[in-house]
DNA sequence: CAGTTTTGTAAGTGATTACTCACTTTTATT
DNA sequence: AATAAAAGTGAGTAATCACTTACAAAACTG
């Protein structure tokens, strides 16, 4: 990866995250990114092969977030931290989930996104063995509700960003585990 | 509205729902449904005019749906049909809110499609008016983790819509209220 | 029915855009 | 140093697409 690679790398997350996929020309990269054009096409062959590079980027990152849970061993650290997980995530890097989370809904990338990976089928596996061992009568039902409340704190998130807002809602429903 | 006005409307959602908006050129839709092209500008001005005439229509079904909900008068009656509303929705008009929900994440329509209607407030108001009297003791906080849920479980529907799983889920939200 | 407005069409058109290609410069290898 | 391979450039180009325009048919109105 030499340094001008990864300055297209960022260059069209940014754009992708801001304008959207589609309406962001090639052009504009290269413009920004401050590398011609055909820079862009040798390096990723296409237009899709840009994107594909950056979902492949988030795939690393999800692992790396996934890893950091599984190794607390305390079923209700795992349970917290998995919901403080869309906080950090957007602090540290805002624009590249939000083009992740409006990748979801793209024909293109619905599948491929959200296939979960192995590291995420292994966070819900310790999550379910956590919910049996706190106690829940239906731990495979508690993990869905779980993942419901992230996609939908993402969003609201991803929506209106305001700190307060992150705090108290991010203590309240910590507060609803264990029950 | 004429008869070709609504099925330029319904072929345009079902496409861009399909497609999504930038990939759905105008020159498609004209011809799935049946008439030139000329007449979509002629009747909605440009090709933004056509998703500003379909996001328009969602607006009054959202109403309509809110008004059902503001009728029942049991809180915990508002509050499981609440959490049914997106099994219903996506049952009789896929399509139509698949695109709603991946509209929320075009910078375009971010704005407009969650600056929530007046209707939208008053359910808001209702469901926190029944938390209360059902005393919880943070109403307010639980219509944001009831909203939330909405949110993700409405992602789920968009992205596995297996009827097993869909009636399993909601029985269980269901049984979590009230606490 | 005459006149006017509305609905509809077909054939452009200019601008945009993803991608190519011929070429130069830099870096790695022996 | 000589050679090869990789990185990088910039000027095309063919295709696509949103939109226009000149015109015709239909529907409405008095």
């Amino acid at each position: 990866m030499t340094e001008k690679q990864e300055l297209i790398l960022v260059t069209a997350l940014r754009l992708f995250a801001e304008k959207g996929f589609d309406t962001t020309p090639t052009s504009l990269i290269a413009k920004e990114a401050g590398v011609s054009e055909g820079l862009i096409f040798r390096h990723f062959t296409n237009k899709d092969g840009l994107m594909d590079a950056i979902v492949a980027m988030s795939e690393e990152r999800l692992s790396a977030n996934a890893e950091r849970i599984l190794q607390l061993s305390n079923p209700v650290d795992q349970i917290h931290a998995t919901l403080e997980l869309p906080v950090q995530l957007f602090q540290e890097e805002r624009e590249f989930w939000m083009l992740q989370f409006s990748l979801k809904w793209q024909k293109k990338y619905k599948n491929q996104t959200y296939t979960p990976s192995p590291a995420h089928l292994k966070v819900i596996q310790a999550l379910t063995d956590g919910f049996r061992a706190l106690g829940y009568a239906q731990p495979e039902q508690e993990v869905k509700i779980l993942m419901m409340l992230l996609d939908g704190f993402s969003h609201q998130l991803a929506l209106s960003p305001s700190p307060e807002y992150i705090e108290t809602t991010l203590a309240f429903l910590k507060s609803k585990y264990p029950n």
